[in-house]
DNA sequence: CGGTATCCCCAAGGATACTG
DNA sequence: CAGTATCCTTGGGGATACCG
């Protein structure tokens, strides 16, 4: 399972397998700020101030590096106008909105279960001998 | 947006801020085996050495410290038997069945566009002078 | 069998400063 | 405005060894 080739003759992807290269696909979908610029690039395309300020807490140079992955596995198409100042706009190609529904079903899961999960953390904080012991 | 009383009081948590504990979520979400082993226990419970040999490539540390989080934020639950040699089964809870589908829908994506993702990675690499300049 | 305990590495990512 | 460039810290995760 090295080769697209490979990939053909076996009949598909195996996340399990430790050469699969869907592997790194899964990563780019879990890096930390993918889920939240495809999910903010949906209804329009952005520009990069624009992307930088609805992040509340990104840095310029992570979100560069984000948005160059995301350009290079092909979920996002960057465009630059020879202005002065310059101005670049991130849009969604096809591949990136097929994806964005489902990261963007992730992250509405994660705020509409947060307080549930908030909970079992502090119940799992709060045993008696910490992280061990349990009554079998 | 630092507790579950504000969370409340705001009607609902954000991703986008910077403070929103669903950030936490997300990123448990995004850990690298997290997305593997949901979906492993969908079907069934399982003992740690069968998950440590159906996740090709885990180590022990990693799997151990990957069930302790999913355990701690209530996605699975863990049963030690007091036998010899014990024996520890971990299960999905309720909360962990609605999240499993989501991420074995990423998952499944992942592989399905696999190919696509490959071609998109070595168009962008073959680009004339490397990652930089483009024709306006 | 199902873990801990240690050591180690390196790559992600933040802070800051500079530039076309 | 939209980046690079540089430095630096943190911690995820692998390898190995030991334990109840």
């Amino acid at each position: 399972m090295e080769t697209i080739g490979d990939l053909r003759k076996f009949g598909g992807a195996d996340a399990y397998l430790r050469s699969c290269p869907s592997r790194g696909v899964l990563d780019v979908i879990g890096s930390k700020w993918t889920v939240l610029i495809v999910g903010a690039l949906i209804d329009r395309p952005m520009r990069f101030g624009e992307l930088l300020r609805r992040l509340d807490g990104v840095t310029q140079k992570s979100l560069t590096q984000a948005l160059r992955q995301l350009e290079r596995d092909g979920f996002v198409t960057r465009t630059q106008y020879p202005t002065i100042p310059p101005r670049v706009d991130y849009e969604l190609t096809p591949l990136g909105h097929r994806v964005a529904g489902l990261l963007g079903s992730i992250r509405d899961w994660a705020q509409e279960n947060l307080v549930e999960v908030l909970a079992a953390r502090a119940r799992y904080d709060a045993r008696p001998t910490g992280p061990d012991v349990r009554p079998a």
